[in-house]
DNA sequence: ATGCATAATTATGAATGCAAAAACTCTCGA
DNA sequence: TCGAGAGTTTTTGCATTCATAATTATGCAT
């Protein structure tokens, strides 16, 4: 019944720990909505699932528990985290205020080959406008690259965990059909603040950036 | 040699899970100094030492590694995290934002009740000057009440986690004797531009005064 | 003595075992 | 029919055990 299957698993070389695939695996499965917000995880189950003993599960529940994907009740088990209107809107704020912090210092100080990266990625963005998925990816990629650029790795941290619990929820999209376009056009004034490194002008464009999307998710 | 000591242990009525109490001592311990950052945590003398086995602890070391607050080498064990002068400087940073915001958003939103309370510890700071704890302890309970009144519970984890890695470093009071007084003033500022519920200024004052502590620190 | 290979020791990571708490089922009685 | 309560089952939380990687110690040859 435990590792029963998982043959030779000749994955020797392993570069992380079981916990921390187990906690990626998880996200995934909560993403995809697998496991449902506000369920109950079962462990034993899972464990089965996975092939693996309760040990590394438990651990990877703890940390997700810490990233706020997960609610942990005592001798009730896990259950996966449920985002009210008011926590998606809470976090979204959050989310503006820090990447337009990034923005701003991304602006000042990103290099010429930085730069053109970004110009790069924002210009695949403009070639995706039909495509939702591909422009979802290629906007999160555009982001991540800018914090990357603004170089705090505590506030890409702080970022791509918000954006992890942001994934709880269905509408984390925030891009209706309608927005794309208007998502775009924000993005390319954003682009060219950057590009003129008005550091001042380009976390304005990000606040609002994301101040008109939680508008439109929030009807 | 397991749970050896620990007789009656007759607090059933346990609310916190056990690896929570472990998570918590393990970080009062850090904070100490008593694990010095960059050191080796020895599992097994550890949970002698706390009279447990080392799932729980082994949990713990975990949550503390999200939190940031130990690093996890796979094979190789738990460290204390060793912040670099520009760790500081950007986590401080990070706090100067999320602070400010929250600093303006308790101006806005603030009861005359919690106004009340903020202005109470205020003056409790004005006549602490003379004793450093105290006057540290009173400030941290200030801004945790000011982040309480500006009510968005995940900026509030966020700036709980960054204070904790804070205090990993030596210099995390970030008030020299010197500035103590320095600081007393900016408080007094920023308090009064809460009471005339002038948000703008809240931040502006927020901001500077994390700023100048900044500079405080970096000598 | 020094360098290197190899054996002994130790620590980590994961599985298994076990007691207690919670959830569930079934019975009996109003 | 419904509900209270005893007994059963399930599940959690923690301890213990075990396999393997990493580290240290040992011995051998040069």
């Amino acid at each position: 019944m435990p590792a029963a299957d998982h043959p030779p698993a000749p994955r020797s070389l392993s570069p992380r720990a079981l916990y921390q695939e187990v906690a990626e695996r998880l996200r995934q499965q909560i993403f995809a909505r697998e496991l449902e917000p506000g369920s109950w995880i079962d462990e034993q189950k899972l464990a089965a699932e996975y092939g693996i003993s309760r040990t590394p599960l438990r651990e990877a529940l703890k940390v997700l528990a810490v990233e706020g994907l997960v609610t942990m009740r005592v001798r009730r088990g896990a259950y996966v985290t449920e985002m009210s209107r008011q926590d998606v809107a809470q976090v979204y704020h959050l989310l503006g205020l820090l990447e337009a912090d990034a923005a701003a210092e991304a602006a000042r100080k990103a290099s010429e080959v930085q730069l053109a990266e970004l110009r790069r990625l924002h210009e695949r963005l403009e070639k995706l406008v039909r495509s939702r998925d591909a422009f979802f990816a290629t906007n999160e990629a555009f982001h991540l690259k800018l914090l990357d650029v603004a170089g705090n790795r505590w506030r890409t941290q702080l970022v791509t965990d918000l954006r992890k619990v942001m994934k709880l929820n269905r509408h984390h999209s925030l891009f209706k059909q309608g927005r794309l376009a208007e998502s775009l056009a924000e993005h390319r004034a954003l682009m060219q603040a950057i590009d003129s490194r008005d550091a001042r002008a380009a976390a304005r464009l990000m606040r609002a950036h994301f101040d008109n999307g939680l508008l439109a998710a929030s009807h």
